[in-house]
Formats: structure tokens, C-alpha cells, sequence
DNA sequence: AAGATTTCGAGGCAGCATGTCTCGTATTGA
DNA sequence: TCAATACGAGACATGCTGCCTCGAAATCTT
């Protein structure tokens, strides 16, 4: 491999453009070319190293959030309140934004799920079975439920996605735990 | 108002050939221009009756669905059942990029919600409450975390949208409504 | 030191969809 | 008969995309 090296400068102007002009004009009127101009690079360096507009954003979430995935020793309620906290935000925007354009860009779903969903899953489940009591129920079924609902508001916006949402499931799972279950894992 | 009356022959058959054309090539493929074209219709008199590409297909939609909104007197995994089967197919992919249009265009959110999200939300929320017994719990909350799972799994894709669900949900609700709730209503 | 290779910013180009406008025609009520 | 409106058809400007080229800069190999 010869030639000029890939610009670690230009890359990050690139990312902190496209972050910028979602703030203010919101992802779905960020094109492309905005931020090539924005970022004071040429649009072929956009070319050159992400397929799409939407796999910039997604570099650009991953560098933000990929942090907050590490193991997290919180409760339940403290988790799903600073997920909440950060899903409510520009950040809350971009992402849906992103899923959004992954319904007609499979590939880029396929990220998605990889890059941000899935971490974010498996850190939710691990604050599950940490319960005391774990709720001694599916899982999987669990976190469809939670980050469904959280999703779903994301999405259509017909509740504010904050503090009280998480305490209300939290609620909901402890008594689902209090219950007795299809294993007879009540605690006692 | 004098003058020549819309012609409903020319509604229908732009918004048959705009299912038509969604089933063919997705939702998000679709264009207006298509739409004329496959009606053959006039570009003009989309645009004097639409807004957007959006509006067209949620008429085409609740055309569709409006029916399923009655009052359902079946039981929870029944109703989630058919909803489910409902929304597993080309319907599905239809809302879903309607969802996804509305990331970007609030209006059409909120035309969504009320003529589609709002009146399903009211349907689950009726059987909820006939469940014998019912969960005693916040109905609202139970209504975003199911149909949070529903719209999570139609959009991220990352498990089917089928009766197991259906089933799985149906037991949790179960196991909740026969649980010590806040309210202290177990049933006995 | 010289040359090959690759990236950089900049901008031209065709292709496509949008949304507005115009045209001639058709259909209704006054 | 006449005004008003909808109809199908198509032209037009606009904006974004994705590919292309250009000259310059930066790095590795020889």
C-alpha cells in the first residue's frame, strides 16, 4: 500500500459537519453535498469512504454512543432513564432518522442492528438478569417490550419519552419478577 | 361551487395503482410520477388532491384497514394474532414506510396517529379491558409495551412478527394480571 | 532523488424525482 | 350559452445523487 494517506483531519470534520447540520436542520434535510461543503471538503472524499448519507451518520453515532454500551452496573430504572435521556435528544433524532432510512436500505439495517441496536440490547438484558429477583421470565421477550415501547414513542411520538416511563416499567418488570412464573422461581 | 366534479373513477384508480405499485417495488421506490403513469392519470391531478406520496398511500390505507378498527370481541393472542398477520405483510411494509416518511414530515405523523395508530391502540386497549381478569394495570403503558414489541420487530427486523409472539405476549399479560398488583386486585 | 500511487479539494455532468405551470379538452351548474 | 372546475399530457426549473476529471499534495518504493 503506497500513496497519500487517508486524512484523519478531513474524516473528522466530515463527521462533527454532519452532526452539526442535523442539529440544525434536522437529519432528513442533511444532504450530502451540505456537508461536504459544511466540512470545506469535496464531495468525493464523501464518495470515497461511506456508501451513503446514512452510513456517515451512523459512523458518526457510534463514535458519540459506543462508549455508553460498556457493561453498566446500574439498576434498572437509572439504566432506562439515562437511555432515555440520551434517545430524547438530537441523538434520539438522528437514530430514528437512520431507521427511518433503513426501511429502504436493507444493508444499512443490517448496521444498525450490528453497530447500535444489538449492544444496546445485550446491555439491557444484562441489567435484567441482575434483578434481584430476576424476573424469571423470556428475556428476549422482556427487552422487545421495553425498548419496544421506547421505540414506539421515539417513533410516532405520542407520549414524552423520559423518567416517569422508566419508572412505570421498572414497576411493571418487578411485578412481573414478584409473580409466579411458568419456572416457579418465586423468591422464598 | 360550479364546474366539473372529481372524477371518482380517476381516485380509485390512483390509489389501486399505488398499492399495486408498493406491493411491486416498495414503498419507498414508489414515486408520484409512477403513480400517475400506472393510473394514467395526469401528474396534476395527484398533486391537486395529495400533498405527498405519504398522503396518498395513508388514504390508500385506511381505505384498506379502516374495517379491522371495529371493536374486536375476540380474545388478546386473537387479536394480537390477526394484527400481527396483518402487519407481517405488504400492509406492513407499507406502515412501515409511512412511519418512516413521518420521521421527516410531522404532519403526516400526526394524520397517522389519528387515522390509523390511535383507533389500533383503542381496539387493544378494549380487549385488554375485557380480559378476564383484566391485567389491573396502567392499560397504557401495556398498550406501548405490545405494540412497542410489534413496531419494533416490524421496523428493526430482528425476529419474525408471528402467533408465537402473539402467544408469548398473551402469557407475560397472563402471568401480570394474576400478579400483586398496585391496586391489590388479584382475583379471590 | 525520482517515480509511482493514492488522497485531497473543487467542480462538471447526466439522471431522476419534485412541484409548478401551461395547454387543449371535458363536464357540470347558472 | 357561459363561467368554473377537473381532466390527461407534458414542459420547465430546481435540487440531490453518484460518477467523472483535474491539478495539487503526501507517502512509499527504488
Amino acid at each position: 500500500m503506497v500513496g497519500r494517506p487517508r486524512s484523519e483531519q478531513a474524516r473528522r470534520a466530515i463527521l462533527k459537519a454532519a452532526l452539526r447540520l442535523c442539529e440544525r436542520d434536522g437529519y432528513p434535510n442533511v444532504t450530502l453535498k451540505g456537508i461536504a461543503e459544511e466540512a470545506g471538503a469535496g464531495r468525493q472524499t464523501l464518495y470515497r469512504w461511506w456508501d451513503t448519507k446514512a452510513d456517515l451518520l451512523l459512523e458518526a453515532m457510534t463514535d458519540l454512543v459506543g462508549s455508553s454500551h460498556a457493561p453498566s452496573q446500574a439498576g434498572l430504572e437509572t439504566f432506562l432513564s439515562e437511555t432515555f435521556a440520551l434517545a430524547d435528544g438530537a441523538i434520539g433524532r438522528i437514530v430514528a432518522g437512520l431507521m427511518a432510512e433503513a426501511q429502504s436500505d436493507p444493508a444499512l439495517g443490517e448496521r444498525l442492528r450490528e453497530r447500535l441496536i444489538g449492544p444496546r440490547r445485550d446491555a439491557l438484558r444484562a441489567v435484567l438478569e441482575r434483578m434481584p429477583p430476576p424476573p424469571g421470565a423470556d428475556l428476549d421477550l422482556l427487552v422487545d417490550m421495553i425498548f419496544g415501547a421506547m421505540w414506539y414513542r421515539l417513533l410516532n411520538r405520542h407520549a414524552p419519552l423520559d423518567s416517569a416511563l422508566a419508572g412505570d416499567i421498572t414497576a411493571l418488570v418487578a411485578r412481573i419478577a414478584a409473580s409466579p412464573g411458568p419456572h416457579g422461581d418465586l423468591p422464598g
